[in-house]
DNA sequence: TGACAGCATGTCAGATGCGACATATCGTGA
DNA sequence: TCACGATATGTCGCATCTGACATGCTGTCA
């Protein structure tokens, strides 16, 4: 519902306390977006560089092809967990995941 | 299903193909679970450091008292995505979060 | 002792995510 | 051109997660 209720409230130009509320909640949702992306980029990387297809994983987390396409695409529908969960199959750590807000070093 | 489907093999016994699926899979399930008790330990530390009630941070994130109760306790009904957008909404980074696997330095 | 603030636990109906499947698109070798 | 493997997109029914709320537990101040 949050996602929900704020968009009505956006798009009726609402006004609650203080704007900054709003901007925090833009905030925290570009993070939760960027660290999505970050997520499916590093999945698809590892794929690709351990040879394995969208359906060797997909056997390998006892998911379905299209959820791997929906993982690397950082779909809408697809939960961080599944994402981690991708991740992890593929022999990721987090500290493979690069922090959009440290980008430091870290060749690719 | 996944969750379900492997202990509804695992309880009778089944065996598929090579065991190293299972052990693949339990490894993965391991480490989500780690990132979510580290993730849920960060956003406690971070909310405290701020002097924040669980209340105040569940009006900050549009949610509930019980269910940043729920994220702290990383109850099992509490997904990923939840937590993060905890640890987002305290102002943590995903650096914050302290890599079981790389455990390295890091003071606290 | 009571009152109160903060945190934990349980439940619900509705929202969201899931695997599965069908199907479309793309790339590439014959 | 066709065939085919890989990836993408859309939909479905069911499972899980969500905010809200009620309620319980614990500490603390008077």
């Amino acid at each position: 519902m949050n996602r929900e209720k704020r968009k009505a409230l956006e798009s009726a130009g609402f006004r609650i306390g203080d704007a900054e509320e709003f901007l925090g909640l833009d905030e925290e949702e570009r993070r939760l977006v960027e660290l999505r992306v970050s997520v499916s980029r590093c999945v698809r990387r590892l794929r690709q560089r351990r040879g394995l297809t969208q359906q060797q994983l997909a056997a390998k987390m006892k998911s379905s092809q299209s959820r791997i396409a929906k993982i690397e695409a950082a779909a809408a529908d697809v939960s961080l967990d599944l994402l981690f969960r991708g991740l992890f199959a593929v022999g990721g750590r987090l500290g493979d995941v690069t922090d959009p807000a440290l980008r430091r070093r870290r060749g690719a």
